[in-house]
DNA sequence: AGCCGTCTGTGCGGCAGCACACAAAACTTT
DNA sequence: AAAGTTTTGTGTGCTGCCGCACAGACGGCT
């Protein structure tokens, strides 16, 4: 049994070789992450990255007028802030907090020359970053086709993913503000899902019954995604890639 | 003036280093794509990727139903194929010729053992992807909170950019297969912006008027996606980064 | 010229999601 | 216990897009 805080539960983490691991570790910050804490700013120089174990972070486009839409959510199976090794420096996304929990932060340049040795570490993060392309584009279909309780159900199912949990801290205005709809129709799907006995909540705590039956409501994005996900970064624990 | 086929017609082509450049040219063949021309299909391996010169690729993710929507679009500007290097393999969208044109291909190996050296051809392909990555986040957002008319404007300008033309061979029903919406709704919207002296239109063939005026029909998500490109990639002539 | 297939225009009924308004319930603070 | 705050539930009318159906317009072909 692992430690109740460990970079290994971080999949990224635990899937490094040990002298990739054993390198990068003593630089890992452990930091807590509080519900709604805004990691990056859209524009910001990045300077950490993030790996979180027990917290997910949404990364949001918020348009002129206010209005926002997530493109993706980075939980223990990623990192925060790949917009840093892909060339960019600054991210044009907001990252928020969406359940509070842990992480392990590192230093801007110290990933970035890991990520320079082009090697084994280079390799997983690029994986890493295939699949998040693959959440996103995913996400755009599923904003364009499927409706808002279909979104809500594939939306529960990615976070939990992340969590290893049948719970969630978090109020159904802040579900809206994240699938960029109504919070009266986050409401109104929510209550179908309850009155059919696939989830619990109240008050910001929602709570999965019946997770077989969450997943025949949910669009097929969810599946594509984890599929994509468990091809690309199956559990390698230290065998990197 | 360069000749009429070139592969420095492709801004990435173009922006590498005289040595790469020369390395990688002997292996360039010259190819022509026909209009809607399926380059990948979800799921295939990739053998070759292609730099377009003065055709443009459509990447589209195609769902159970049949019901497709566009995440992004491949020019002069970039590259097809990024899951090559990226580690993926294959590609989970398909690619389709959505303006007839020409472009250079190239054997997939050769590309990764390019962009194995580690070296200027590997961020510039990076940071290519990176600009690509904003490209479909921002289609996410759009598709979530922005009009058909908005969306076909944003389109129209997109694709025009990568053509450095003022006008598409392209009927209103493929052009709805792109955004994923009616053929109806592009004809209405397509008619508004003919009334209002943007466009012209007739039997497949769209020729913009008046530019200053699209963009300003268009949603923020145009200049947001070319203010990336241009970030990220600005003109390198040979510069590489 | 005349025919035919493709492309574009339009109308109609329906519905999902929007904006706004307000009520009810649950938890917190005093 | 009472008052206040946050969260959730519900109603009303509106708009944009959908599906379907069909008509007109254009261009290529014999």
């Amino acid at each position: 049994m692992v430690a109740a805080i460990n970079p290994k539960q971080n999949h990224l983490l635990d899937a490094l070789l040990k002298a990739e691991f054993d390198r990068l570790s003593p630089n890992l910050v452990h930091v807590e992450l509080p519900l709604g804490k805004v990691m990056y700013e859209s524009g910001g120089l990045l300077e950490h990255v993030y790996f979180p174990t027990t917290s997910i972070i949404s990364l949001l486009y918020v348009m002129e007028n206010g209005a926002s839409a997530e493109i993706a959510v980075v939980g223990n199976e990623g990192i925060l802030g790949i917009s840093l090794f892909m060339g960019g420096e600054t991210t044009s996304s907001r990252a928020i907090v969406q359940s509070a929990g842990h992480a392990y932060r590192l230093e801007a340049q110290l990933l970035k020359d890991e990520f320079n040795r082009a090697g084994p570490v280079q390799r997983l993060l690029l994986r890493y970053t295939q699949a998040l392309i693959t959440q996103m584009a995913q996400t755009a279909v599923c904003n364009r086709h499927h409706s808002v309780e279909q979104q809500l159900c594939r939306w529960l199912l990615l976070s939990l993913d992340r969590l290893a949990s049948d719970e969630l801290i978090m109020t159904q205005e802040l579900i809206a503000n994240m699938l960029g709809v109504r919070r009266e129709g986050v409401t109104e799907s929510a209550c179908r899902l309850q009155k059919d006995g696939i989830i619990n909540y109240s008050r910001g705590r929602i709570t999965v019954i019946n997770r077989k039956k969450l997943e025949s409501r949910s669009c097929e994005c969810y599946k594509v995604v984890k599929a994509e996900f468990d091809r690309l970064l199956p559990a390698l624990h230290g065998i990197a890639i």
